[in-house]
DNA sequence: TCAGACTATGAAATCGATTACATAACTGGA
DNA sequence: TCCAGTTATGTAATCGATTTCATAGTCTGA
């Protein structure tokens, strides 16, 4: 039907009014009667226009957009967490651009012009591992309070984060385990230098040594919140002679690979090895055996940190520290109780 | 440093020419001297300056981006894809957006109205279930050749579509199943009404017809591609007197879900149960058991739709058929040879 | 030396919506 | 009846980059 997109002009032409009370029928229709706000409207349908965003965005000096960092997409952890920044953003009229941050490493000055340029009015970041580098770039431009961190964060406090207790979680995990008569319980980490590898090795080494459980190199072993790193984890557990009798990962998708590794050496979870997860992804519920994990509430944390930038985008200075979103034990069957000592 | 970001204004003075020369530099830089051009790149680095997209994207009448939907984020499967999609425009200098179709279905003139409002320029829709009104609205406003279908599609063969030999796929499975003994052989289906669900049936039944494979009502089992529906189809199984040997999944986490019920039904896979999947997803390989499964090529599907989109947004009409990206049979441990007849 | 053909560059119009400012119409109180 | 104060609407400038058209300068060959 329309070869070229309708205008204002249009609009404004089949209404018999002028472009400024169209553009006011859109924005502020308080301002207008009913009648000339009824008028506008019945051009606005019969035209069939649409609101040019970049002559919008142009002129307001917003792109009507936000940024979301994932460190990679293929994990299916962050999905609930995209699901709940959607649902934040639901209301707000701003579009919810999603990038995978692994292949394409933030350059120094990217993100920040990506703000100067105009494609994005904020930023969640689900990847702690921007670059000091990269952040002063956005502090220069000005723009570094319109950054909000979700579930990873930065060393530097500048930056407001929603996260999981992930110390909490950690804890939960050890004292789970050793409350099944578990003692010798190895740790498969994230990758080395990440926000969360810290934070759950060290909730793990705090409750092992309340709980006094023994504690041995070998038994941490490193990991990237991988399926494959658990697999590998796995060869190196059946190379031990003293092996542990369970096993805190990281994230679920390790422990799925260790499993699966474990069992490929003839160990079976939880007969042989008890296996404790960390996130609690749809797939855990389903995996044989079924996960006993930390359940994160991602969706939860998503919804925050979309509706903080919001507040910050609209001006509400708000405080810069972090939110801990609770975690939870998970009992399910890749934890046996272990009857006497390993 | 730089209050408000700079302008071509900006660079033009600092470079002592116009405004016209600096927009030369950037799009057409064959045309200036090589001692303008210099000076121009010097004025852009000293002031920090960045193409306003708006005013860009207003001029050209171009938005820079195309838009692909995704049926549902949570999906493992599509991580693959939109990392092809991704990496078939890398050098194209489109951004490409990210949206989960699910929640919100696609209103009637939603679609077409991105295109009007300038915020897209094409559409790779992983979603087959895009309505007839939806579409059409596309035609009418003349954008309907700026989408592409990648994995699904629709029944209207104006649109191109780059997906698996779905129906080769199937057929595989069945024929892997009957290789290894297996006669009684059920299936999960997707969710009723999508394209994939219909070529992977169909092919499913070509193959049992053409084994002469004997064939029940119960078998066909209604799913929808999730776990959730693997793991209803397990208590179905679980309930039959006469069960089947082998079950094909139309999907991988369908197959997962499946095993995980039966598992909790007593039954084991495989040595009570073979199963095949479809799509051998990430997770597939570290299943307990590992996944015997029909591969596809998930980037390469990706990549070649954004190719196919690329040369149709530079107005080099192609061909509108489908493309059939090959398929592959994984052989994996969730399948055992059946000796005798069940 | 000059017409004709390029080449490099600038001036100004343009894309479409928003909004500051201006104006017209109307209200109520003295 | 007239003025101050509202309220509804219009006029035109503006956002920043691109591009058409015009122009000054350069080159070629007769």
């Amino acid at each position: 039907m329309a070869k070229k997109p309708a205008t204002v002009q249009d609009v404004a032409k089949a209404a018999q009014v002028s472009t400024a009370t169209v553009s006011r029928a859109l924005r502020k229709p308080e301002l207008l009667t009913e009648n000339t706000k009824k008028a506008v409207f019945e051009a606005i349908k019969s035209t069939g226009y649409r609101v040019n965003r970049a002559a919008r965005n142009l002129r307001t000096r917003r792109a009507g957009a936000i940024l979301v960092l994932v460190p990679n997409l293929a994990k299916p952890f962050f999905s609930a967490v995209l699901s709940g920044i959607n649902d934040g953003f639901a209301e707000s009229g701003l579009e919810v651009l999603i990038t995978d941050s692994e292949g394409k490493p933030i350059l120094e000055g990217d993100l920040a012009g990506r703000f100067l340029d105009g494609s994005i009015d904020g930023v969640i970041s689900l990847d702690g591992s921007l670059s000091k580098s990269v952040l002063d770039h956005c502090r220069a431009a000005n723009v570094a309070e319109k950054i909000v961190f979700a579930c990873e964060w930065t060393s530097d406090p500048f930056f407001p984060s929603i996260r999981s207790d992930n110390v909490k979680g950690a804890r939960l995990a050890i004292r789970h385990l050793h409350q099944m008569g578990h003692r010798n319980i190895a740790h498969v980490t994230g990758p080395e230098g990440n926000v969360l590898t810290g934070a759950r090795r060290s909730g793990m080494h705090e409750e092992r040594e309340r709980l006094n459980l023994p504690s041995r190199p070998e038994w941490i072993i490193r990991g990237d919140f991988s399926l494959e790193s658990g697999h590998a984890a796995a060869s190196q557990i059946l190379a031990m002679q003293e092996r542990p009798s369970a096993v805190f990962c990281a994230a679920d998708m390790v422990a799925f690979g260790l499993i699966s590794g474990l069992r490929q050496g003839g160990v079976s979870v939880p007969q042989d090895i008890s296996v404790v997860g960390f996130d609690d992804i749809e797939m855990s519920e389903f995996y044989v055996p079924a996960l006993t994990t930390i359940r994160q509430d991602r969706h939860e944390i998503g919804m925050q940190a979309a509706e903080r930038l919001l507040r910050r985008l609209s001006g509400h200075s708000d405080d810069n520290d972090f939110v801990a979103v609770d975690v939870e034990l998970i009992v399910r069957d890749s934890v046996l109780p272990l009857s006497s000592a390993h």
